[in-house]
DNA sequence: CTAAATGCAAACTATTTGCAACGAT
DNA sequence: ATCGTTGCAAATAGTTTGCATTTAG
């Protein structure tokens, strides 16, 4: 347990947001100038494997981290790119039923017009 | 309308799975030689743009084209990577009941033991 | 004829990896 | 002293793009 590692477990806790590994990569260099990307990467690539923390998948973009284990799914804005939690707990119960089978995980991400982007307008 | 795009576009329909760019590409090639990857990606490109074919997104992987437009979700077998598709036709109006907000298109993937791979045990 | 699409190669982005140096036990 | 981890740089994978040439309408 290095404290690149600690470093990097600490600002994806602290994070409100589901960043990248390169905004964390610019955040741990603040504390840590030296700090590389592949150790980033590396170590961002391990808690994933290992279930500490989550790999989000979004099209054409880099993939973001998400320190929330407990399943759960995202709504990305597609005005200003916002990723919100959201909860659909019958989910995989009701894909199960349906796909008659026992499910390991899945991934599910919504697009959608934030209410802070449709109240704006346009 | 060239014959490149017709001929991607064939190949689409005729598939039975949900090919990659480049599986699309070695099947072009076998009819037309010079067909090169750039044209494939870029007409690939266009119908997904256009709404004429789907592009799915699933981790680790390169992106899958489906010549399917209604939407629908899929099961990715985690043995023999196989994807189903899956009808979950409740799961839109259920995401926005939920959400209290009208999405504009969702990509649900979901990972599971096919059961043609469940039936070969291990 | 001309505008759009191609083929090719180079560029690009996100990520992974090999390896020598470093650090913790 | 040893073994895992780092930093760095180079490699890789997938995809996109610039441009001269070809093709379709």
């Amino acid at each position: 347990m290095t404290k690149q590692q600690l470093m990097i477990r600490k600002l994806l806790e602290q994070s409100e947001t589901h960043p990248t590994a390169e905004e964390l990569y610019l955040e741990a260099k603040k504390e840590m100038p030296n700090i590389s990307m592949g150790t980033v990467y590396r170590n961002l690539g391990q808690m994933a494997d290992e279930g500490t923390i989550v790999r989000l998948h979004f099209p054409g973009q880099p993939d973001h981290y998400d320190k929330t284990i407990r399943p759960h799914d995202h709504a990305i804005c597609v005005k200003c790119g916002s990723i919100a939690d959201v909860e659909l707990d019958s989910l995989k119960s009701m894909i199960e039923k349906s796909l008659n089978v026992g499910i390991l995980s899945y991934e599910l991400n919504i697009q959608c017009v934030c209410s802070s982007c449709q109240s704006k307008a346009s």
